[in-house]
Order: C-alpha cells, then structure tokens, then sequence
DNA sequence: CAGGTCGATGTAATCGATTCCATGAGCTTT
DNA sequence: AAAGCTCATGGAATCGATTACATCGACCTG
C-alpha cells in the first residue's frame, strides 16, 4: 500500500501518508527482506582499511551503490583470511544481494561455495584465478614498464622490489611485471632483490633492512603498496640514509601523502574511484538480472622525485 | 534447538548439527532479527572515511564490537548534514540495536528524534550540546596548552588557526583552547589569524593563502585537524614558502604519515583506539541495560619540525 | 434491467526463526 | 498399580511487511 500501488485511492494515501509523517513511521527493513528476499545491500570485503587506497575505494563503492539504490556493509579484512571469512560469513548470514571482495588469500572454501552457490559477486582489484566471478582492477602491466624505463633513464640497473603476498594476485602479478620489464632491459631480478611483504608497513620496513644489509644493496626499491614503502622509508630514514640520494624509492598505489613526504614518492596510480563505481555497476547487473561485465582499467605512472632527477630536471629546480 | 536448548536430547543435536554440516545451513539473521527484535549491530556514522583518524576510529569500533558480539555498520557523511541524515535513517530502517555518532552539524531533528525516542545512542569525538547522550572523546586543553608553549618558547608571536565548522564541537572548542592559550602568555587572537575551514584540505589551501596575503602574515599556522593541515602545506608550497622557515604549521590529530612529510609535522595526538573501544563499550553497555558513561581521555602533544626547532635541537642535529 | 467488467478495499498466506504450549512417553513414588 | 512428575518433542503463534486473492460496489453495455 505505502509502493504506490495503483489501486488506492488519492485521498486514503494522502491520509496514510500524513499519519505515517506524524507519527515518524518507517517501515521495517528487517520483515521487508525477509518477506521479498533482498535487502538491497551490497557487501564489501576489503584488505585493510588504513590503507588509503582501500578507503578511497569503499567511498567510491558506497557512493555509486547508493546512487543505484543500495546500501553497503563494508567488512575489513585486515589482510588475515580468518578475519575475511568471518565478514564473508556474517554478511551471508544477513542476506545482502551481492558481495564486493579484494580476496586477501587464494580462495577461501567459503567465498569458493559461495561463488558456486551463485551468490552474485565480483572481484574488485584483487581476484582468484579459476573461479567464474568477474573481475574489476588496474593493470598496472604498462606502468610498471613506465616506471622502470624512468628508473633505467636515471641509470639506475639495481632495482629491487618488496613483493606482496604471492597468495593475491596483486601480489604476484606486480613481481611478474617488475620481472618482465626488467628483461626488456636486460637487467636481471637476482632472488636476493625480492623481498617477500605482507602489504603492510612494517614488512616493507624489515625487508628494506634486509636490502640494506646486502653486499651490493640495490639503488632502487620498489613498493608493491603504499604502506610497504611507507615502512621502507622508515627503515631508511633509520639508518641514517636519505631518499633518493643513497637509494631511490617508488610505489605502487598512489594516494595524496605521496606529494607531501620528504622527497615526494614517485609511483603508479590507479583509477581508484573508477574501479570503485565499475565494481558496484557489474555486481548490480548480476543482481538485477544483467550479464556482468569483467573491467580492466590502465593504471599510470607519475613521476615525483623519490627515484633522483635527471640533469634536466636538476637544471630547471633553483 | 539451534540454540543449546536445555530439552534436546545428545544425539539428536549431534545428528541436526551433522545435517547442518552437510548441507552448509546457515540461519537467517533477517529471520531471526525479526523475531527477536535485534540485530546484533551497531550503526557508526563517521564524518569523513577518507581522514585517516576516522579510519582508526572506525577499525578500533570494530574489532571491540567484533569481541564483544556485534557488526557495525559504517555510514560515511563526508562532513554533509543530509548525508548524514540519509545514513541514519537508513540504519534505523534496519533497526541496528545501537548508533555511534560523530555528529556533523549541530544535530538533526532526525537523530535528536531518535535520542529521545530511547534508540541506545553514543557520540564519539564530537558531539551535541543538550542532548541526553553519553559522549566519548578526548579533551585536547592541556596539549593545545602545550602547543602554544611550544611555539611561544620558539620565540613565534603571531599564531593563526584554522578552525573546524562552528557548528561542531570540535571545531568550536579547539578555536576556544587556542585563545585561552594565547591569553595565558598575553598574545591576542586577532579576528584575521581565526580562518574558518570546513576540515577539508580544500578549505585549508584556501585559509592560508588568506593568511599569507596579509600585511602580517603570522608565524605559525595550527590546523584545527589534518587533512587541513594538509591543505595549508599545500598553499605553503604553492607560494614557493618553505616550512618550518618562512611559516610554521602544526596541526589537531595526528597520522603516521606526519612522521614523513617534509617537514615532519608537530601534532596533537589523540588516543583514537581507546576511545573508539570505550565509546562500543558505552554503547553496549546502553544496549544490555548497564549504565552508560561517559569518557574524557587527554590528547597529548607530539613535537616534531613544523614549527622551526629550538637553538639546542638544531645543534644536537649534524 | 440483467449480466458483466473494472477497480477499490479487506483478508489471509507467506518469509524463517524463535518461543510458548500441549501432548505424550517414561519415570518415580506411595 | 495408579497417580503424579519430569522431560523430550511436535505444533502453532508471532514478528512486520508484501502480495495474491476474494469480496463488494459501482458503473457500463447489450
């Protein structure tokens, strides 16, 4: 009666409507879904909240869902698949129409039945090779290429990466890259410059440690996210070195703070928001009917002053 | 029987619970929220996700309501009144057993419906005056005390502040502790060193290149939170100005990225975690029928290089 | 004017779990 | 052995909204 059926009168709505606007009424979401089977609410599983890009996207994601008509329950994963499972669980549990995940390991036999269960869902930024759920993220294959012809044009040839966890695809797709583009110059990726991260701040501090304590440190290190180089400042900074004189720093993620530390990190950005938006539009077309659609957006490189400068470069600063 | 009901035989709990197994049944908290007329849920309107010190807010809300039974839901107001609104509407339609609010403004007729109502209700951080609702925050008197001694000692004079919406307590009360600082050390706080930002970086580029086109433009600059900070360091550079030289800045809430900018920024530090764990404990304690109580935990003051350094640090410095 | 149609409104079933109550089986007690 | 009691179990009402269906009156048409 309160959906604008059309069998109800002009003037009994107006009187309802006024009594519902007196007396604050509002209908229950909770025997509503469990009467029509959805709660117009999109889940959203995410790695790690305090890292920027992650936040930037859940804005983007709430944003776009609500523009569509939906809610969103946002679960932070914190990077341990113990934790995910837990919001994956809880979510189900309350029958949301559709899951967002940025899977923090290679499948959990949860998210897995899930899938196959035909639980509509999308993976966003991360995903899990083998499973029939379209896929939202960068490719930052084209970038990394970017970043290092830029590190390779400052002559740099040591160039070392902290890599992510080799259970995410972001993880090990940024290796394969970094590894890939190195080839094309010839350089070699020798075992002792890839240190093994977790995607958070201190592993990037402790395997920056480790480079530093090489016989021939590399001249480069390369973040797989914005923590982990946060972390490799720090170890840096500890030592008493400075960025890029004694040794250059890039990242992949760019977020706003990058402009502001001391010096400005160079790193590949991605179309954050645009995932975002692209993720909800896809899970929503599964749910509502429509066939999904798998995107994949270029990230790019920008370019700040964390690697050195060209004598160019160098000229044109007073 | 699902629920360890004293009258059900071993056996027979030990067959349902294998069924349960095999079939992966899981019970369906809408179903069940009707019937019991609670959700086990905690809404938590923040007033900006993509500030850092909301996002610790929000993680430390969650992982306590997690120990202690509960989910929460997030809703994000990016400082907006009707967004704002719109979320706690949303979270009552789904009638959350409780709201954690930093309110935006100074107080919807929406949410003060709701606290007389008797929705179980807790502010965080900020709050509204008049209201019969326990607050949890953190008392930043002593540490802007502090500041202001620091900068004084530093020999700065002229001290401008960025301040926060009138309409919030925050933004208010950090404006207040500033000038009663000042006035403890005989220094005015003249109408043209109060900028009023919105604490958004934006607003914060804005005020300072207000400052900076003064006859006498003040020495240091303190952001009444970071992300206007942010802002200022931006309107500082823009200019070609370097800090801590030619302007000082200090800012209200600090983030780990203030250890790595350049110039590590003095900040004042509130203990985010703890108020966001006592602030679920409040709230709960409001739910199951305890007396709630409100918390006042201190900020305190963190000195790093924004403000210029005294002749004793400089010669400890190589 | 009778039969039929259309639209307005009231009534009842439904969603899935909880929870209360009645039934009945098994047991003790006098 | 009959009466009383405990405890397991099955059945039904409930939560609040949706939705299908039945009913009824009014109006239209042949």
């Amino acid at each position: 009666m309160l959906n604008e059926h059309p069998s109800v009168s002009a003037e009994a709505r107006a009187r309802v409507l006024a009594a519902v606007d007196a007396l604050g009424y509002r209908p229950n979401a909770v025997a509503r879904s469990l009467r029509t089977d959805q709660t117009r609410t999109l889940g959203l599983v995410i790695s790690d909240v305090l890292n920027p890009y992650f936040t930037e996207l859940a804005r983007s994601v709430e944003e776009e869902a609500r523009a569509l008509g939906y809610s969103v329950i946002i679960g932070n994963a914190d990077e341990r698949p113990d934790l995910q499972d837990h919001h994956v669980r809880t979510l189900l549990d309350r029958r949301i129409d559709g899951l967002l995940v940025s899977p923090t390991d290679g499948g959990s036999p949860l998210m897995l039945d899930a899938a196959r269960a035909g639980t509509p869902m999308v993976f966003v930024d991360r995903w899990i090779p083998g499973v029939d759920v379209p896929v939202v993220r960068a490719d930052g294959r084209a970038a990394v290429r970017d970043l290092v012809a830029h590190l390779h044009g400052l002559g740099h040839r040591r160039l070392a990466i902290i890599a992510g966890p080799a259970a995410t695809t972001t993880g090990s797709e940024r290796v394969d890259a970094f590894r890939e583009a190195l080839a094309e110059y010839g350089l070699p990726l020798p075992g002792e410059y890839i240190g093994q991260g977790d995607f958070q701040a201190e592993s990037g501090r402790r395997v920056t440690e480790g480079f530093l304590d090489l016989p021939e440190p590399p001249e480069v290190v390369f973040a797989a996210d914005n923590l982990m180089a946060l972390g490799a400042l720090d170890a840096v900074r500890a030592r008493g070195l400075r960025v890029p004189e004694d040794i250059g720093l890039a990242a992949f993620d760019d977020i706003p703070w990058f402009v502001h530390t001391d010096p400005p990190i160079t790193a590949i950005a991605q179309p954050t928001g645009e995932l975002g938006r692209a993720a909800v539009r896809a899970l929503v077309d599964r749910i509502e009917g429509r066939p999904p659609q798998s995107v994949t957006l270029p990230a790019r490189l920008v370019v700040r002053r964390s690697c050195g400068e060209s004598p160019a470069e160098k000229r044109s600063r007073p």
